[in-house]
DNA sequence: TCTGGGGTCCTAGGACCC
DNA sequence: TCTGGGGTCCTAGGACCC
């Protein structure tokens, strides 16, 4: 019998700036996301004042000011770090963990014999510790627990920040999904949502009680699955150990749009050295170098180009890499638009040991692989960007917008917390 | 001034081939 | 009126997630 919990940090980017700013608890704050674009986190307070998430920023900036909301650029370098922490103390609480997303994990709890005092204990040890509040979701698929974390959090009765679905009777059960809006189901977004009410299936019980082969051959298997998990199968299993991308992209906004095909090299150069790090730290190679380039969708010039460049042999060398996706920049450049994003994207990963050996193929030359180890281990030691490829240019000016980021307290030396 | 994130996977449909 | 297939590869766009 599978028992997984999910436990999540409560608006999580927002309790990590609180954690700093004690002066800030009990009020409205908003954490903006990359290029102060959109609004990725709020606390309660905020929630409570009705700003919608991933709502452009300038829309409500206005609002922001009125009730004095305290806005944040986003500190990728804080909350990785306090994200870190947090991770390390759950898993010291159960026998594995699956890191799902920067704010939240799945555990398994399978032979636990009191899930409720265990999930008690992860909050008030996460919370001694490193002040950051968490919700527990318990149940016997991790759908369930995903299910379960939302109504700890947010049906009204059940809202303390632990709930199990073992408490419930079946009819119980059934009664409280009968409240749980399909939308709120995991792997149900808005579009599915929107065609499941169609067929008047509109919460999340009577996607339980779906025909499986109809959800099927109408829907898709995945949404099949979600249902058996709904019905308590246990079909997702805890992935512990991280499962190779498929495709890995680097991607981001300018600061300020561009013209300059030197800007769109800089950045292009920096998005291929971040995507063969990450290439590399999971053992792949690539085969496809995908670049975009792209001007606002909502200015008068759309223009969304993109390519995809070849390599006659899987790579994971960040200069072959480079080589490919400035060719592919020059292809998609188009002189006079002003561009708003690049990025770029590795396809056709294979694990890096089985590259096919090809007889007219130089061997991969050990000293290039012993240069991109030593690149890894010096910006994984010294910070991001400590050595980059000269094409990246020495003054990345197109970097993005943080005009609100609070200091990186835990990461960075010259900016740690003095208390005097 | 003028503003709209980033990442991953899936799939429908087109191109091409026999 | 209806009627001419099926497999593979590729990719743009869709859908989901946080």
């Amino acid at each position: 019998m599978s028992v997984f919990a999910l436990v999540d940090g409560n608006n999580f980017y927002a309790s990590c700036e609180r954690v700093f700013r004690p002066d800030l608890t009990d009020k409205p704050i908003v954490v903006l996301s990359n290029n102060d674009g959109c609004v990725v986190a709020a606390s309660a307070e905020a929630k409570a004042l009705g700003f919608q998430m991933f709502g452009p920023y300038f829309e409500i900036a206005g609002l922001c000011r009125k009730h004095g909301v305290t806005v944040f650029s986003s500190n990728y370098a804080l909350y990785g770090d306090m994200s870190r922490r947090m991770m390390a103390i759950l898993a010291q609480h159960a026998p594995s963990q699956e890191v799902y997303s920067i704010d939240e994990c799945f555990l398994d709890l399978a032979g636990v014999s009191d899930t409720d005092a265990l999930a008690r204990r992860m909050r008030e040890d996460v919370w001694r510790r490193i002040g950051i509040p968490v919700s527990v979701g318990i149940g016997p698929s991790k759908t369930l627990a995903k299910l379960a974390n939302h109504v700890s959090k947010r049906v009204e009765g059940w809202d303390d920040g632990v709930f199990d679905w073992s408490w419930l009777s079946p009819a119980e059960t059934d009664a409280l999904m009968a409240r749980l809006p399909v939308g709120k189901v995991w792997g149900v977004g808005r579009r599915l949502a929107a065609k499941l009410i169609d067929e008047h299936i509109d919460t999340a019980l009577k996607l339980k009680r779906a025909d499986p082969r109809w959800l099927q051959r109408n829907f898709s298997v995945t949404l099949e699955r979600t249902a058996a998990e709904l019905n308590g199968a246990s079909c997702l299993s805890l992935e512990d150990a991280a499962q190779p991308r498929q495709q890995i992209i680097s991607s981001r906004s300018f600061g300020e749009k561009t013209a300059d095909l030197a800007v769109l090299t800089a950045a292009v150069s920096h998005h291929i050295a971040r995507a063969g790090e990450k290439l590399r730290e999971q053992g792949s190679a690539a085969r496809l170098v995908g670049v975009s380039v792209r001007t606002s969708p909502f200015g008068d010039d759309p223009y969304h180009g993109y390519t995809v460049v070849p390599l006659v042999h899987p790579s994971d060398d960040t200069m072959a890499l480079a080589g490919a996706a400035l060719a592919g920049l020059r292809a998609v450049y188009r002189r006079g638009l002003r561009y708003q994003k690049a990025g770029v994207v590795l396809m056709e990963l294979s694990p890096r040991e089985r590259r096919q050996a090809d007889l007219f193929a130089a061997a991969p030359d050990p000293r290039r692989q012993r240069l991109m180890r030593t690149l890894d281990s010096i910006n994984q030691t010294y910070g991001h960007g400590c050595v980059k490829l000269a094409s990246e240019a020495l003054t990345p000016n197109w970097e993005m917008r943080q005009d609100v980021r609070s200091p990186r307290y835990t990461t960075q030396l010259s900016e740690l917390l003095l208390i005097r």
